[in-house]
DNA sequence: TATAAAATCCCCTTTTTCGTGGATTGTTTG
DNA sequence: CAAACAATCCACGAAAAAGGGGATTTTATA
């Protein structure tokens, strides 16, 4: 018997997942949570198998909810599901220790199969992301911590002297790290720095306030 | 009896709302496509009195499709189901003429409200989005045609002079078409003018091919 | 058919970025 | 302990974009 945890924001989803481990008599789902809080509090009295986790959870995410899963509750798997197929997400979950890398275009079939992958402690990646990391395998485009923070200057529009400013850095040092990371992502210039970065998700856009703008 | 065609890539949201309609004895089920090629074979035999119309469909879009369920099947009322909570999707799919735009975070409630109002006519929108809308109404952003072709290649990484040869005008034309979409998105250059670009969803960074990049 | 909006084109100056080449000092890590 | 990487800094010239003006011609559309 796989005893589930699912983290997941939206109802519709979960609506399914529900009805999926209903169907089996090997799953059982022993908790259901919205956001990262409500997680941990089930966490305690459910000690699941796995853990279904959604990456865009309100408030906490689940890139920074999956580093206290690996501290505290280590024999629960965590196998991500989302609709993020970009390689930041799923190079920065399967790093973080997740087992599985579930879309959520999948069927009934392949979640069965991530599910019972995952529990008999094989890595799990939907058929895509399988597919995809293999392809571009070799060298895996990654930026620095440094690049990524003079990257979200970037995208908000502050130039290299702004952006030495506020890190107390020189303008040159700015600057090279804007070349290196146009040449490492292969970008014409700013803009299309910019546009790959926000593709593969090296920062986020996430609007948490949800608001139109 | 409400009859209803889903129209939706994801087998989960599927799921989801099959139970939801299957537990209610006024809606009825007449279809489920997962692409607009399937949706529009299924659109003759169903005649759907709404469609749940998802935006981010493999293939043709949402966005393309309900312009094609306008035109043929002015009958059936759309109720937008999407993640996206932007701007430009929101506003192109109401100009578009659907009848309401429901988020996927959205509870069964909501959902029950969405559809019924939709059926008696009513404009519904998720209340985020109502009230997103409502607070920023008044000079609602919008990008021309034109605009949107040049950010587009702006993106891309092609200079101005390089997108004047590609449309065929002059690199002036294209440097007031950027200041201008500067102006109005409020943006400090051309890398903060894609990032809100992108944020507001005037173009889509959908991965036709779900590739990592 | 006015009138607005979109699309087009222009000038000038300043600022910023791009391209190409470096170099140095730490810090991991196999 | 090398080797690799990250983070820092530099120089120089060319190219591009930003800022701040204006102006004309199509197209929609109220």
């Amino acid at each position: 018997m796989i005893k589930l945890l699912i983290i997941e924001d939206h109802p519709l989803v979960v609506e399914g997942f529900k009805n999926l481990i209903d169907s089996r008599d090997d799953f059982s789902l022993c908790g259901i949570a919205g956001n990262a809080e409500d997680a941990l509090l089930l966490l305690k009295s459910c000690l699941p198998d796995i853990v279904l986790l959604d990456i865009m959870l309100p408030g906490m995410t689940g890139l920074e909810l999956i580093d206290i899963l690996q501290k505290d509750y280590p024999k629960s798997k965590v196998l991500v599901v989302s609709t993020y197929s970009q390689r930041y997400y799923v190079e920065a979950m399967l790093e973080k220790g997740a087992k599985g890398y579930l879309l959520k275009n999948a069927g009934n079939d392949e979640i069965i199969e991530a599910i019972t992958s995952v529990y008999y402690d094989q890595t799990y990646l939907s058929h895509e992301i399988a597919f995809s990391l293999r392809k571009n395998a070799g060298q895996p485009i990654s930026l620095s911590h440094r690049e990524i923070e003079v990257l979200k200057l970037v995208a908000d529009g502050l130039t290299n002297k702004e952006i030495a400013e506020k890190l107390f850095i020189s303008p040159l040092t700015v600057d090279s790290h804007r070349k290196n990371m146009i040449a490492k992502l292969e970008a014409r210039n700013t803009a299309s720095l910019i546009k790959i970065a926000v593709e593969n998700g090296y920062f986020s856009l996430r609007n948490d306030t949800n608001e139109l703008k």
